[in-house]
DNA sequence: AACTATTTATAAGA
DNA sequence: TTCTTATAAATAGTT
């Protein structure tokens, strides 16, 4: 028989660190992007699964699968987690989509903090703010044991109250013409949500990191 | 040559359709799930990528992989789209990633406050928020004139430290056993980051649906 | 959980 | 970017 020269050396094996050659990591990043999304999205028809991902790629660029949608799940998932911080067991007291947004809100500004946190440099920079956390100092400084739901709810009363504000100002304000895109993030609750939208069981499982 | 019998029919082929059979359908969901959990580490490691995902399953369970950590990526996305809405322009100004976040978070709050000051509406809204108010009210009932940066900033200290308070009441509390499993996500947060870790350019790619 | 036959993803090259 | 092809990797069905 005749053989003829193998026209590519077909798919190599690859060490799994990280692609030195600019272009080709690219080019990698995007065909892997693409099956990531494919195998979610697989995963998603074949077992009923929700699904959100964000990914970001080496420039920094973003992107996002979701279904039924990026925001419908991450907000579940700030939500849960943000009881979670709260060692919460009641949750949905808080009726609307409303409170669940809130936490959703609460939950993204505490992690911004724990981002800060992490680079300890702003630190410094608000310990010199006393005028305020004086008067603070009362609601928030007591020992961790009061440091309870009522307070956490309190707060997030208040910035509920703050939301509703600025999501009205937001509704008469100039920047309506671009509401949808820009300010949709406020008050887009009601995404389509499958019916077995009820919370219930389990907890995380994280995986963080590499196999 | 002696042709043993197949001892199985390998993979088949099987149709892109919800998995009927319960049972099946859950060890599909396992197999496929740590799947994509490996591409998703790949990716990351390959090319350098920082990845989110929230995965539910059918029994509403809740998975999550994240690299450098699931909080960190969907933190920076929500901040992202959050400071659209306040529409600033000035995004890369502040030194390290974590602080040009918090910066946009922050100047865009500093913003929806300036709106809402020249409407003058926010003081008798946020006046029916009591509960809080009491506690608050030296805070943040004055004058809108000085709901100014320093204020927010001290918000941003207390929040950091409820976190901090949080965070350390979770880690001797008694889940710490199960830390690893199910807290896991409040300081796994140092895995490998890759040092371009500065923030920049575009916005969201959104995939919302299969392929 | 482990095992393979097979399908699927993808590294290289064009 | 898109297509092609050979091969690596994932996984459906089975044990």
């Amino acid at each position: 028989m005749m053989s003829k020269k193998k026209e590519t050396m077909g798919r190599q094996r690859i060490p799994m660190v990280r692609i030195k050659k600019e272009t080709h990591r690219q080019v990698t990043f995007s065909k892997r992007r693409a099956g990531l999304f494919k195998k979610a999205s697989e995963l998603c028809t074949l077992c009923g699964a929700e699904i959100g991902i964000i990914v970001y790629s080496p420039a920094k660029k973003p992107f996002s699968f979701g279904h039924p949608s990026v925001e419908s799940v991450l907000d579940r998932y700030l939500s849960r987690n943000n009881m979670s911080v709260a060692q919460t067991s009641q949750q949905s007291q808080g009726n609307t989509a409303a409170s669940c947004e809130l936490n959703m809100e609460l939950t993204q500004i505490v992690g911004q903090l724990e981002e800060e946190k992490k680079k300890g440099q702003a630190m410094a920079e608000m310990r010199k703010a006393n005028a305020v956390r004086r008067s603070m100092i009362n609601w928030w400084e007591g020992p961790v044991e009061e440091m309870n739901m009522v307070q956490l709810q309190e707060m997030k009363f208040a910035l509920e109250e703050l939301r509703k504000i600025v999501v009205s100002e937001t509704h008469t304000a100039p920047f309506k013409d671009v509401k949808e895109d820009v300010f949709g993030f406020f008050d887009n609750n009601k995404v389509t949500v499958p019916s077995y939208m009820n919370t219930s069981s389990g907890f995380s499982n994280v995986y963080n990191g590499c196999f």
